[in-house]
DNA sequence: AGCGCTCCCGTGAGCGCTCACGGGACTGCT
DNA sequence: AGCAGTCCCGTGAGCGCTCACGGGAGCGCT
């Protein structure tokens, strides 16, 4: 918590007093004409904005809020906002929230614990509201963001929060369908490297790949990176040579295995099939066009911000039943 | 300007009073309680944080903001958070203002003239300062962030705003000279598709295939996006068979032309060299990877927090001169 | 003249908090 | 006993603004 380096002269704050009396009048009247309200004459009106732009008067909006309570502002918490699927979840969360006429403060944790925790112990006296992907243990959420509505994404495990799960079971079931319609009967997944439990994801696809009587055994651990997926690949097919297709934690991981297939002289999607998982907007970039279990990170969004509205309002929230997304198997040329 | 909907039992608000009044203590000790100061019983501290905690009490940003005058709010307004560009350009100032423990709020106009009026609107009343890609006229600027340290991003035009300018002039007579070296002699350029006027990056090219003795007429307009990219590419290789390299607007644009050249089977970079603009890191996600005239997207993001430090507190102000992003050719794949 | 009405405008209060100050209780010293 | 010093704690004031109210001036009407 920096103080604003007011070092020069300090030209000491215009307040609306010093419009009401350059202007003649009294606060009420400047508030009148600021606010554009009534029972006020044209002239004077004219007058007071006159003198609140000479004097480079702008409004206090602590004073403001302070007294008409009505401006939101939701703090919302991102690991990485360089990451595509997080910036589209925050695109659509400005979305929803703008529509609302809330403000959204971004903080971009940079996937670092301790940045985490400060700006929890920031966020909770600057905001009304939490949306965030936090990783840290509840207990230190719970006890910065007291009293204070918080919807969670991607969390897995019920929590004392809203938290909006999401549900690739189906998905990666169609997703492994898929493959073996078309003859795959190898196939791997590029999971994402763990501290130590496997992901959620990698369970969807051990589901799926034993109710089509697949070897789920087919894995490796990757770097949320294209790199990471670029040499998990690689280490994929070195270790089972006869892979001819690979589901991937998330579509950064499979964009790199796309591209190391390419630069292995493997044909895709002939030679190996890729799916991978969030449904991004980049995956279309590139040639052939990545198939992937669609996440609808709009509807992410915006389910966000309206859990929110219903917890600070008192409305009936949404159900844990009621907060998921599906991802749901996006055909297109890798697949 | 939509009010919280404050439906349902509304509890009264909790306030600093109340937390006293519960702690037996007067309002003085609980601040002293909660801000951490001395001059306060281990034993009575303890007492009121706990009252604090079961009354559920967080205090009032507004009150708290109005006395100690210390909480820097900037506004963010891009024209598109999906745009990799301006994401990257937001996740850098996001730093940049983290480091000095100021707020961001962001704004996405969705690059429409009238969000961006919206906008304005509201964030005249709402923070300290601004930096944003506007693309209305300075006039409307001027009428809403008057008296508001502005610093705009992008602009051509010298201002009475500070505005960081991107010059790619030499970046891009090194990606011509590049191709020139390489050989190409009819190189044509994929301009972004603009109202009237020609880009200046359409500028830069001129200039620099005419130093290089080229014919700088190939051009053609592309949408800003993938497919306008493959679009133009199409469009350019239509009218100008002999077209052995193209130049784009972005890399956006650059990313449509690479998977539309793979489409229609020209190798790249031996049948068709490709060179975008920005730099962006999904340039790197492609096979080849995008070659490109890269700007320093953190850099920028510094270089406006940096320049709204100096108008706040009235530090001599960087000068046109060194509010300058230079773009630098990055060599890769796909030239 | 007296009344009611509209049109303006100003005054007190208060939003919830922190800062500067004052002061009581208790200690240890001369 | 008297005094300075320390440790706590509370009281008034004020941050800049809006809301609810009150009230004067001017009009037309009876």
């Amino acid at each position: 918590m920096v103080l604003p380096s007011t070092a020069g002269a300090e030209p000491r704050k215009i307040t609306i007093n010093d419009v009401a009396k350059s202007a003649g009048v009294s606060r009420q009247t400047v508030s009148r004409a600021l606010n554009d309200k009534d029972e006020i004459d044209v002239d004077t009106k004219q007058r007071v904005l006159d003198a609140a732009r000479a004097l480079g008067y702008r409004p206090s909006r602590f004073a403001r809020g302070l007294v008409r309570q009505d401006t939101m502002t939701i703090g919302l918490v991102i690991p990485d906002l360089l990451n595509p699927f997080f910036t589209e979840v925050a695109a659509a969360a400005l979305e929803a929230a703008r529509s609302r006429g809330w403000q959204v403060v971004v903080y971009d944790t940079g996937d670092r614990a301790e940045e985490e925790l400060g700006t929890l112990q920031v966020i909770s006296s600057q905001v009304d509201a939490v949306i965030g992907y936090f990783s840290c243990p509840e207990s230190e959420l719970e006890k910065f963001t007291r009293g204070m509505p918080v919807v969670l994404i991607g969390r897995e495990q019920r929590t004392r929060f809203s938290a909006i799960t999401i549900d690739g079971s189906e998905g990666v079931h169609a997703a492994v369908a898929h493959l073996v319609a078309r003859g795959h009967t190898r196939i791997g997944m590029l999971d994402h490297h763990t501290r130590a439990e496997p992901s959620v994801r990698h369970e969807w696809f051990t589901t799926a790949a034993v109710a089509h009587g697949i070897d789920p055994g087919l894995v490796v651990g990757a770097d949320q990176t294209a790199d990471g997926g670029g040499a998990a690949l690689r280490a994929m097919l070195a270790a089972h040579p006869d892979v001819t297709a690979v589901f991937t934690f998330n579509d950064i991981i499979a964009l790199g295995a796309l591209r190391e297939a390419r630069r292995l002289g493997r044909n895709v999607p002939h030679e190996l099939a890729v799916i991978g998982f969030d449904g991004l907007q980049l995956g279309a970039l590139v040639e052939p066009p990545l198939t992937s279990v669609a996440l609808d990170t709009r509807g992410l969004g915006a389910l966000a911000i309206e859990q929110i509205a219903r917890l600070l309002s008192g409305t009936e929230a949404l159900a844990a039943d009621e907060l998921v997304v599906r991802g749901e198997l996006r055909l297109s040329g890798s697949a």
